[in-house]
DNA sequence: CGTCCACTTGACAATCGTCAATAGCAGTGG
DNA sequence: CCACTGCTATTGACGATTGTCAAGTGGACG
């Protein structure tokens, strides 16, 4: 029942109670009734790679592709690891990690809703990616996407538009990590989670928070205690509200100035 | 003269001393003879995306691109400012970088032949290009690039095969900004730039570095005083040897354990 | 009720940044 | 020709942000 109470919970800081959890937590548990997707009642046609694809194209789209599902604190695949399968995020959180051999580990991003896994198209995977909440991907072969790509330019397109955007995220986070002090960190952090669920649930105060302050402090270049402390910080200075699995901004005009670009 | 100087040093330290360098110093300095590309003659044919086009894609491609140089010190581009063209290196080096409004700066990257800048394909430059020393692209308008990459999957695939990798690098970079000492931040760098100069002119311990101490400092989110100080205690302990323009590498084994992915 | 894990908080340490001075070199102009 | 300027690099002294170590709280779960 812990994926049950975390998924509520999770939906409940979105602010998207659902009328009938039930549906999507059992979904969520059992494999796919087979092969083939589900999309019509993908929750996140328009943020997607699909929505770029003609009628035919989609098809042959969701004839490569299958529905899978991954409990929390699943590992999807491990850096180093064979990758013969490339995926697109429908639901839940992921953590991505990179880790040295000494076991300092760099998280280089967290995946939502839309997001895409495999863009390096390479054969083995450059990182790990665990799941921080019930997850559900539309998985395709490594190989027959690939093949799709180069029948369908529109296709490719859109996975090069993906792989340009995320190459822009990465460049802004280098600043973030070079050049920002602990709390810009922290507000930039909070800024970049508040911008990206704003474009999958609409514009929100409440920032779910689905990652461990050691996945932050991973994620920032920062240790756990610096994380907290300067969370701590920033709640005691009313610049945000702590709340279970995550934050409310109470002074986003502050935080903003912080973090700016 | 200072770029003539520059040039003969940089290509010294190269190991490329030409016989004629006059002429490279000469079409470096003015501008390029009429529209369309000088292939015939270029450094770095099968490092760039030119090498996977078919005959009669590479004539497109020449149609609507043209060669320009640039003197050391030169700004290829603004960061935000229109971005009417897209570039291919064909030879100098580039200091890619992000000003923040209080004046602090990361170096995201410096680009060598065979980089491709543009890759995100915005309509402004997410960055500012600085020439390091005489460069000279294949710049070809954006919007033409983007419709012959539509027409040419070849192409757009080789755009994206160069997108994926360099996300990759990106990656490896917030591991090294993030995750990383002082000491193990120039060790990865010198390892870094030995790799793609081997890529270009075949492997050597000489390593070129025609930035500054502070460029590297920016790129590594160190202090030109920490830069220093830790390339004179490398050189003290015989692991490199400082040279005009550059660095030998004495211990690349050692170098390697440091920046050990 | 006990264990485990995430989080918080405090005391202290150290890496790295800041400030300052100096050397070296190239280019400039009287 | 040579002083003068400006930039890069180096080195030292000192300081502070952030990391390390340690302890303790509280919630979740069995």
């Amino acid at each position: 029942m812990e994926t049950l109470a975390e998924k509520v919970l999770f939906d409940t800081v979105f602010g998207r109670i659902e009328s009938t959890p039930r549906n999507l937590v059992c979904s969520s548990n059992k494999p796919s009734p087979g092969p083939g997707l589900e999309c019509a009642d993908c929750e996140i046609k328009g943020l997607s790679i699909c929505e770029s694809l003609d009628a035919d194209e989609f098809e042959l789209l969701e004839r490569i592709g299958r529905t899978v599902s991954f409990a929390a604190k699943a590992t999807l695949f491990e850096q180093g690891r064979e990758a013969p399968f490339v995926s697109n995020i429908t639901s839940g959180a992921l953590r991505l990690s990179k880790l040295l051999p000494d076991g300092r580990r760099q998280v280089v991003g967290f995946a939502l809703p839309g997001d895409f896994l495999g863009l390096a198209m390479e054969p083995t995977h450059m990182f790990t990616a665990d799941a921080l909440t019930p997850v559900k991907v539309c998985q395709f072969s490594r190989q027959g996407f690939s093949d799709l790509m180069d029948q369908k330019p529109k296709l490719m397109r859109a996975v090069l538009n993906m792989a340009a955007h995320e190459l822009s995220l990465a460049q802004d986070q280098m600043v973030v990590l070079g050049r920002r002090t602990a709390e810009e960190k922290i507000a930039s952090f909070l800024i970049g989670m508040r911008n990206r669920y704003a474009r999958i649930h609409g514009p929100s105060v409440h920032v779910p928070l689905p990652m461990t302050r050691l996945d932050i402090g991973d994620y920032l270049g920062l240790t756990v205690e610096t994380v907290s402390r300067m969370m701590t910080r920033m709640a005691r200075e009313k610049i945000i509200v702590i709340v279970p699995d995550g934050v409310r901004l109470l002074e986003v005009a502050r935080l903003e100035q912080l973090a700016e670009m």
